[in-house]
DNA sequence: AGTACGTCCTGATCGC
DNA sequence: TGCGATCAGGACGTAC
């Protein structure tokens, strides 16, 4: 799924492959249940003849700041893509793959293409963003992601570690894959209530996490061309194996898959505790 | 307030 | 061979 390192790829890949200053000469939205706000027709109407000025990222959410004739004061287009998101920038002759539901036309015969297989990715435009937006914890690396700011919001969590992690109000751009990663790799249970971490574990857990997120973005870095048109849905390997009758990396041992608040979580029983 | 579960979606895979 | 059942999960709404 696109997490964190995966979003953050994506907005990498559209700066270099020109976005800013492109301007929308208009939108073909083929399932209209992904406009979040407002209604369809406004939402086409307000991305018509914007610029972009630039694309950032919170959490999981792209955002596109849009400018109106010259001026910078325009509204913002934001995406999420979902679980099977991909964002690309393809000539407007190109053939159109039949995942891609929404097609957002540039002002230089090229596409923005948003594929999304399960249509689960979402669209908003809005005049600041922090209307829509959910709370959101700061950036995992930013400064202001801090240790203490980490354990203040395990203390009185008795639900499992793995579904706090999930939260993006405590850790913005965690998702399914890299939870299970950096719990791997803090050698931490997902299962073991958060409020039960000791303060080394929540350090090792928070470095672990930073980890995996920047072996990501490093290994994304390395071959972002290479991953186009198609774009990448998580690390190439895992520590942790996420296929059945996978073995532990470490000990040798079989990994355990059970189903945490519904996600499938893959974790060794011994060397996690 | 915190926890847990159902819902939305469809391509891929599984079992009969 | 074919077809229905099952699985995958991010975020949100609802229930307790």
């Amino acid at each position: 799924m696109p997490e964190l390192p995966e979003v953050e790829n994506t907005r990498r890949y559209l700066i270099e492959a020109g976005l800013p200053g492109r301007t929308f000469t208009g939108a073909d939205v083929g399932w209209a249940k992904t406009v979040k706000k407002p209604s369809l027709e406004d939402f086409v109407l307000g991305l018509t003849g914007g610029t972009v000025q630039e694309v950032t990222r919170r959490g999981k959410y792209l955002l596109f700041k849009l400018g109106h004739q010259g001026s910078d004061t325009g509204p913002t287009l934001v995406i999420h893509l979902g679980m099977t998101g991909g964002l690309r920038i393809q000539p407007a002759k190109q053939p159109v793959h039949s995942m891609v539901r929404h097609r957002f036309f540039l002002d230089d015969e090229t596409e923005l293409r948003f594929q999304d297989g399960r249509k689960f990715g979402k669209l908003w435009l809005a005049d600041n963003p922090n209307d829509i937006l959910p709370p959101l914890s700061p950036d995992p690396f930013s400064e202001e992601f801090t240790l203490k700011s980490f354990r203040d919001h395990l203390k009185g969590r008795s639900a499992p570690i793995k579904a706090v992690l999930l939260e993006q109000s405590i850790v913005s751009g965690m998702g399914n894959l890299y939870a299970d990663e950096s719990l791997f790799l803090a050698g931490i249970s997902p299962v073991r209530p958060a409020s039960k971490l000791t303060v080394k574990e929540a350090t090792r857990l928070k470095d672990c996490m930073i980890f995996a997120f920047t072996s990501a973005l490093e290994q994304y870095d390395r071959s972002r061309s290479e991953q186009w048109p198609d774009p990448p849905m998580g690390l190439s390997s895992w520590s942790i194996p996420r296929e059945k009758n996978g073995l532990c990396p470490n000990c040798g041992g079989p990994i355990s898959i059970i189903r945490v608040r519904a996600r499938g979580t893959c974790f060794c029983p011994k060397c996690q505790r």
